[in-house]
DNA sequence: ACAGCCATGTAACTCGTTACATGATTAC
DNA sequence: GTAATCATGTAACGAGTTACATGGCTGT
């Protein structure tokens, strides 16, 4: 694997910084610092479990060629168990905290953005009949719920070892942004279906 | 312009349905049912007013390479002005009506997904002196007010229009929604402050 | 022995972006 | 006349997806 064939336009990266990477590269160095020394498929599962409530679910594919990339630039270390092809546990470089560091102190953030389809055909409501409006708001609140179920279990799992200065103090609080998110989308959704109604 | 060299796979598009477009050439077919006979300028500019809040706020030269599609799918009617190359305007085909109402009734919806960089951070405290935290949260107010304002501006702009019935009955409902998002949001961020502070 | 999960990757493709190029019209 | 805005596109690229291929390990 690894074809380094890229042409690199110049710049042999002599210090390892200023590179630029993409954010979801940042955010798996992340995951590793939370439980450093994962394979990629553990570290798809942390990204299922945590990541995509607020980030993405990047694709398997995707988490394997992002840490061949991260390994290439040395920011992550490959352990390559055994002699066969089994099991690659990757831990973070030095070099790989001193980016994330770097990341975090010196990059500008970027405003969130968000994708909601449910909130586009709301907009078009004018072209179908107010029932469907009213169930595509329905619906909208079971998803909600469920996922508000879920990230609730994520949550859980992380009660004991949450308190400020522990481990998971932050994603905790994290979990709980993204409660206190689905909460008020609930909120929402049923005044706006209590509006609808009031015709 | 407009090389239709397209292999085609197969299937001669016989009623025109059942084909599966991105989301945002959605948006955009939604766009010219509140606006018809817009140019693709002038539709980049309702789309950054309106739609970036909960879509997103395509290039322009994606608006055109978007309006091509549509119009070689016959969903979209480019009226061509004068002889010269200026102002196309695009109308809704009948055609692309029936597109959008299908879209709208018979397929599923999709869950919001949120990119949300200030939330990834958070989860990556540990990394970084409190302060930093603390200021990554304040910033991230000052973009919501920035923000909230815009949307303000753009909700007050179809003050009069939006009764149940009218015009924009439903892309107030959506600013509201968005406004509604943006207060929960400064909630939340400003209660997590209170919780990083006491320690 | 077989199913199901663990584990890693390649290939092809699509959406969407940035950078670039061009020119017409309007306001001062 | 010249700057700003209106208007339309092309080219190159990058992030991320789906589909596909492969194989080892574990429990029954």
């Amino acid at each position: 694997m690894s074809q380094e064939q890229e042409p690199v336009p110049a710049s042999p990266q002599p210090a390892g910084e200023q590179v630029g990477l993409p954010v979801t590269s940042y955010a798996l160095l992340g995951l590793l610092t939370l439980g450093d020394g994962l394979t990629g498929y553990e570290l798809k599962q942390r990204a299922d479990r945590t990541l995509r409530f607020y980030w993405v679910a990047p694709a398997m594919s995707q988490v394997y060629s992002e840490l061949n990339r991260l390994s290439g630039l040395g920011l992550v270390d490959a352990q390559r168990a055994g002699s066969s092809r089994r099991s690659t546990r990757y831990l973070l470089t030095a070099a790989g905290r001193a980016v994330l560091h770097e990341w975090m102190t010196s990059t500008p953030v970027e405003f969130p953005t968000l994708k909601h389809p449910v909130a586009l055909r709301l907009l078009m409501g004018h072209l179908v009949d107010p029932e469907t409006t009213t169930q595509l708001l329905e619906d909208y609140l079971v998803a909600l719920a469920e996922r508000r179920a879920e990230l609730q279990a994520v949550r859980d799992t992380l009660r004991g070892r949450d308190a400020p200065g522990e481990r998971y103090r932050h994603p905790s609080l994290v979990a709980e942004w993204g409660l206190g998110y689905f909460e008020s989308e609930r909120a929402i959704v049923e005044e706006l279906l209590e509006r609808l109604d009031e015709r």
